[in-house]
DNA sequence: AAGATCAGCAACCGCCTGACC
DNA sequence: TGGTCAGGCGGTTGCTGATCT
């Protein structure tokens, strides 16, 4: 294990570092013509001096033409919180319910922004923690702990979804906005049919409980009822299951609810 | 005005895994 | 069955522009 890639050795001259305007509209001519096939020859076909990893970052993170770019919206914030609880750091699995965003753009907000913010928020809750508001970045920097606080900002009912027994809408519901034109905004209102089950995952003590594994894909939940990890599994496994058929929900208890338009089985 | 600090982002590195021989 | 290879992933680093002092 660890060891080099045939492709990236230092015996063949590799170009590292940022690509160039030139590179890119190679890359991404060679791939719109020929499509992806193996990576590790595209960089010869291509006429790039870069190895074939290098080339999959960068059509992957920033060449691809379904990527959106531009700022991540409030859905979006919530919408990686909440995954992120669910699923630990996986964020290629974070990213495939993320329409147009790519994986390390996701990490990258989740590292610069969301941490800190949670981080922030729970600072400011537990008053009188010497906990520093932004410890610095990098360079060991990090605590470890890479799991936020059960912290999660509610998102208004889309229009016409009924609220079921036992809701309350949190005050940070008010801050929420649909954006039309934004696809997990959209995936979520599409899902506002139905009213029925509710799923709740990561009430306070469930998310403590779930903390300390990074790589966690399962988590404990409650539903009126009780729910099964396998079902959260299930349902995080699946985008088009979760985008289709869920509604997200935030609860004031900082948990977050998964509403959804089939029975529980 | 200049240096220090912060924040965002692109890309590399090391490791894991599955396919293939 | 074990070794090799390529693809993929998460963590980390480095660069750059903006903001602060």
């Amino acid at each position: 294990m660890g060891r080099v890639h045939p492709c990236c050795s230092e015996e063949k001259k590799v170009r590292k570092g940022l690509w160039s305007p030139e590179e890119d509209e190679r890359l991404a001519s060679h791939i719109a013509r020929f499509g992806v096939s193996c990576w590790s020859s595209i960089p010869e076909l291509a006429g790039l001096q870069r190895c074939g990893k290098s080339c999959r970052l960068r059509w992957m993170n920033y060449l691809r033409p379904d990527l959106k770019r531009g700022r991540f919206s409030q859905q979006e914030e919530d919408l990686i919180i909440a995954l992120h609880k669910a699923l630990g750091n996986s964020w290629s699995q974070i990213a495939a319910r993320l329409p147009g965003r790519s994986d390390n753009e996701i990490k990258n907000f989740w590292n610069a922004r969301l941490r800190k913010k949670l981080r922030q928020k729970e600072a400011s809750s537990t008053a009188g923690s010497k906990e520093p508001a932004a410890s610095h970045r990098r360079r060991g920097g990090e605590d470890g702990v890479t799991h936020p606080p059960a912290v999660f900002n509610p998102l208004p009912a889309p229009e016409g979804r009924p609220r079921p027994a036992g809701y309350v809408a949190g005050p940070a519901a008010t801050g929420s906005s649909y954006d039309n034109d934004d696809p997990s905004a959209a995936a979520c209102s599409t899902a506002a049919a139905i009213g029925g089950a509710v799923l709740v995952v990561g009430n306070a003590a469930a998310a403590e409980s779930v903390a300390p594994s990074p790589t966690s894909t399962t988590s404990a939940c409650t539903e009126a009822g009780g729910c099964d990890d396998g079902f959260l599994k299930a349902m995080v496994d699946d985008a088009s299951f979760l985008f289709g058929d869920f509604y997200l929900d935030g609860n004031q208890d900082g948990s977050i609810s998964f509403w959804e338009g089939h029975a529980f089985s």
